[in-house]
DNA sequence: AGCACGCCGACT
DNA sequence: GTCGGCGTGCTC
């Protein structure tokens, strides 16, 4: 028998199996997933084993004995070999970085062993033994039986820290044999919790005949995927539930995937009163270590329901079945480093292989799901019944361009203005929306017309105020000076601030409305670990009145108090140069929309904007998604975008500008050339990213375009061999390429 | 990647 | 005559 390995280097030169002989005392423990040790080369490594076969395809004489199976080796089975291998060819990359994606590789922290100290002896013998100790003045010894003989057995940690017994003494009594170490694994648990309620669900007649309907397809054991369109409040979380409990009854398990910034204490809690400890999280607060525990907590059977973000999609359940992704239209659900992969296809290829039900919920559904259900490939649902009653907040949107013909020069519009009063004297909640942070967008000189920019990345600093002296930032590398009183340029004084940013809304409030508590939210007052609590929880206590922030308040947070949202302005995430604007746009209006109003009080949504007309901006006012899908996706056929066809972007990237556009056209010939023979691909570019340095890095990017994904796949396959190991490789050493599959954001 | 092998110049 | 510089190529 033998076996293909892929060697556990890192880097991406050795992305290719070798052969090894198993030894038969061996064979029954090996199987793909598994890692073992090898002799590569002059060198001892380990890797994974990827396939099994029965002749080798290499002369035998040159195949070597796998050594051993790695004691710590997470026996990942084939199932996950297979979904690293789907990724590496659907989205591109190593199979290395495929297979570190889908199998967490802790190096250093496996587990916890927590030691503890028992006594060997008996106790009467113990004494004998205390007074030995004491006539030999052996302190340290004396104290540790003393404690033992008193307290029982401690934990390691007692005995060297609290009794300050060093561990050479400990040592020094296990080999007198007077003590032992007893050392037992422990499985970190990342949910604290003391809550202990029952908790019954009872399904409205809505969302029964969803969950009925999506259980007529689960019993058939054949994959299907299903979309879940409710309006906020409409209790998409209850069906979930219910579904997971179906699924459990039958010995199966389940992963929940939810946004990191969903990712709350309530959610948890929800599905940790129905289901106890079945149930675990993953979030990026945990350690290696932990997660990995999560992993292997899963693998043993301790659990039956992972809950995370995009992450928790490769815990390795025995007998997964149910894969649910909330808020479905997040962006956060594509990977943004390599592989680059969606993980709404990685997850429906996981339920393809195990026959299992995919369920996506979104109360803005992304175009492409939609699209999917349009083309028939998912079940649409659709949940429209606020599950407690509340009405939808009124929504008007109001033209900047009128206001300032009307003398308003402030960043608050009349109507809004009148509001945030209104609401203030009632003692209710705002909450306003904007989608820049810092205090303003850029700096210039009057006088010369100069604007300072980041020296590593092409654009321009972020106005920034602090106390302990104003700074100009970049929102990109983290580049941060201290401003300008005088134009580096020309020595003119007259420095003005343009744009308006979070900080500048806060400052603004303070001025208009000097009794307001305000709160500001965004990744500069969030930074810490329980960042988004800090804000959120004094917040939701009421110790606020205003909260304005960036979009992460708008991300599923519920106060029943706010009764009015505030849109400061509407288009800055129009002109993002990329097809998806408009959806990112038309779905963070209507998520801010639908935070207005949740309770039994009636809610005002203010969008401020200088294109009213826009139809992302007209239909998320109207709360009308039907109006802006046909739209969105009329538009997207016409100008050929996903996901009516499909789109790979090259991102092409070196320190070096000359051998960035060097390497471009380079790969642009051999594009041509590859698809001289199929022709069925329209390829763009090269041009430069619409950030052209980032981080000092010079970037390119070429567009593919084709009705059929797996075109792409193969000339992906093409260019990435050809990356390796061809001319490429030897001429554009320091040029990285990655491949974007349906990418998500403007490259 | 990283290690051996090898080919060439400098030095006890 | 040998020690070590790094360029090249291979690893099942």
């Amino acid at each position: 028998m033998y076996a293909d390995i892929i060697v556990d280097i890192s880097r991406e030169k050795l992305d290719k199996t070798f052969e090894y002989n198993i030894p038969k005392e061996l064979e029954k423990n090996i199987h793909p997933g598994v890692r073992v040790d090898i002799t590569f080369g002059a060198r001892k490594l380990t890797g994974y084993v990827i396939s099994i076969k029965d002749n080798p395809s290499i002369e035998a004489s040159k195949i070597k004995d796998i050594l051993g199976i790695c004691p710590a080796s997470v026996s990942t089975d084939s199932e996950m070999i297979e979904l690293a291998y789907f990724i590496h060819e659907e989205f591109g990359g190593s199979i290395n970085a495929a297979l570190k994606t889908v199998i967490p590789v802790s190096k250093s922290v496996k587990h916890v062993e927590r030691k503890t100290i028992v006594l060997n002896i008996k106790n009467d013998e113990a004494l004998d033994e205390l007074l030995l100790k004491y006539k030999k003045r052996a302190k340290a010894k004396f104290r540790l039986l003393e404690a033992l003989v008193t307290d029982g057995d401690l934990s390691y940690e007692e005995v060297t820290k609290k009794l300050c017994v060093a561990s050479a003494t400990i040592k020094a009594m296990e080999t007198e044999g007077v003590i032992s170490l007893v050392s037992d694994t422990v499985y970190r648990n990342p949910i604290k919790d003391t809550d202990r309620g029952e908790y019954n669900i009872t399904l409205n007649d809505a969302q029964n005949k969803v969950y009925e309907d999506i259980l007529g397809h689960m019993k058939k054991n054949e994959y299907s995927q299903h979309l879940i369109y409710g309006i906020t409040g409409s209790g998409k979380t209850e069906v979930y539930i219910k579904l997971i409990d179906e699924v459990i009854k039958e010995g199966k398990q389940a992963i929940v995937l939810i946004p990191e910034i969903a990712l709350t204490f309530q959610t948890v809690m929800r599905f940790r009163r129905k289901f106890k400890d079945r149930v675990s999280i993953i979030n990026s607060r945990l350690s290696a270590g932990e997660r990995y525990d999560q992993f292997e907590r899963a693998k043993k059977g301790d659990i039956d329901i992972m809950i995370g973000p995009r992450s928790a999609l490769f815990t390795p359940f025995k007998n997964l079945s149910l894969i649910i992704i909330d808020e479905e239209h997040e962006n956060s659900y594509k990977s943004e480093t390599v592989p680059k992969y969606s993980t709404k296809e990685v997850a429906a290829f996981r339920m393809k292989q195990r026959n299992g039900t995919l369920v996506l919920g979104s109360a803005t559904p992304s175009v492409d799901s939609f699209y999917n259900c349009v083309q028939n490939k998912c079940y649409l649902h659709k949940l429209f019944k606020r599950a407690k009653e509340s009405v939808l907040p009124k929504v008007s949107v109001v033209d900047m361009r009128k206001e300032l013909e009307n003398g308003n020069k402030s960043m608050f519009s009349d109507e809004l203005d009148r509001l945030i009063k209104d609401r203030l004297e009632k003692h209710e909640q705002i909450m306003l929306f904007l989608n820049r942070r810092g205090y303003a967008g850029f700096i210039s000189c009057r006088k010369c017309g100069h604007v300072p920019k980041c020296p590593h990345c092409d654009v321009s600093l972020s106005f920034h105020k602090s106390p302990n002296g104003n700074t100009l930032n970049c929102h990109y590398c983290g580049y941060s000076i201290p401003e300008y009183r005088l134009c580096p340029e020309c020595g003119s004084k007259y420095i003005g601030i343009f744009g308006t940013g979070t900080q500048k809304v806060e400052e603004e409030l303070h001025k208009r409305y000097p009794s307001a508590r305000v709160l500001r939210m965004d990744a500069d007052t969030t930074s810490g670990k329980n960042g988004h609590e800090e804000v959120l929880v004094p917040f939701a206590n009421h110790e606020a009145d205003i909260l304005v922030g960036t979009q992460m308040i708008v991300k599923g947070h519920d106060f029943p108090l706010v009764t009015l949202v505030g849109v400061i302005a509407a288009d800055t995430s129009l002109y993002a140069s990329d097809y998806r604007a408009a959806e990112r746009t038309f779905e963070l209006l209507t998520q801010a929309a639908g935070r207005a109003g949740r309770g039994e009080v009636l809610g005002d949504v203010v969008i401020q904007t200088y294109t009213p007309d826009n139809y992302s901006i007209e239909s998320a006012a109207r709360q009308d998604y039907d109006s802006f899908y046909n739209t969105e996706i009329n538009y997207r056929n016409l100008m050929h975008y996903p996901p009516v066809v499909h789109m790979v972007v090259l991102l092409i990237t070196s320190t070096d500008e000359k051998k960035v556009a060097d390497a471009a056209d380079y790969i642009k010939e051999k594009t041509y050339a590859l698809n001289s023979y199929t022709k069925d691909i329209k390829i763009i570019g090269p041009a430069n990213a619409s950030i052209f340095k980032l981080n000092d890095m010079y970037r390119k990017v070429i567009y593919m375009k084709a009705q059929d994904k797996e075109d792409l796949v193969k000339i992906k396959n093409e260019l990435e061999t050809e990356f390796l190991s061809g001319r490429f490789c030897e001429i554009y050493k320091s040029v990285n390429v990655s491949f974007d599959f349906d990418p998500y954001n403007g490259v």
